[in-house]
DNA sequence: ACTTAAATACGACTAAATTCGTATCAACTT
DNA sequence: AAGTTGATACGAATTTAGTCGTATTTAAGT
């Protein structure tokens, strides 16, 4: 139970993004969908995912010539890992702070502020018990 | 007003909590409580505050022999930054499932509780506006 | 079989951030 | 005034992430 955390860098995390978002994918399709938003070549995308193999990020089926990649991580474990880190050094460890702050400038839907109340009533329950 | 978003390296950000959080502050102070957390050298904390000092992260005060820094940007508004691109990064710009998360494994004190529900009222009327 | 096309493997270059050694300078101490 | 202490300045080495070129392989088309 004690797995050290794992943190992605930036360029993983993109990667990460696309085959959470897609499922699992050949390079090619994960080039493609990155040059969406910037321009990235192909042997770099290619590169990175070879790395993130060797990492342990992400798993292939070789058996293919077009090798599928698919995440050996949950995007909510990374979340939390980047999330706590993220609290940790920008917020000084209050996640409150940060909780206001995001709240902040948002403009939430009527569902979304429904959720939150009903996740702030369980966690006055919780500490009620 | 169009300022563009400044982006402080991580080493950086962790000398401006050390300053936002003591006030004006010598080099050896800084560094010493640096060294609270992690082992760096007394030149390698000097060099990053000469680098921040010519970004114009933090200014200085030569008069004495011992200079003394202070920061020239807003906590609130560098948390600010950062929280739009983790946002980004990490949630695909959904905010509110980090506030989600965050809210998660929290224990929240009663006031803090308090102050987020006026929070979300806030939001609601301004919505219903 | 030969050519072409598309894929992987891998080394090497670059850029940015971090780190620290060493030189130098200024102010006390004796 | 010589020596010690503690400060800044600055160049240079290291590390890490990102980038891509080129070689090689594999499969299919003609």
């Amino acid at each position: 139970m004690t797995s050290k955390k794992t943190f992605p860098t930036e360029s993983e995390l993109e990667i990460l993004q696309v085959l959470w978002q897609l499922g699992p994918s050949s390079v090619r399709t994960v080039n493609e969908l990155l040059n969406e938003k910037r321009e990235i070549g192909y042997t770099t995308s290619l590169k990175i995912m070879q790395i993130m193999n060797e990492k342990g990020l992400v798993t292939r089926d070789t058996t293919a010539r077009t090798h599928i990649y698919h995440t050996a991580v949950q995007e909510k474990n990374i979340q939390r890992n980047l999330l706590d880190n993220f609290i940790d050094k920008a917020y000084r460890g209050s996640a409150m702070s940060l909780v206001m702050q995001a709240l902040g400038n948002e403009k939430a839907t009527t569902e979304e502020l429904d959720e939150l109340k009903a996740m702030i009533r369980n966690i006055e329950d919780q500490e009620a018990k």
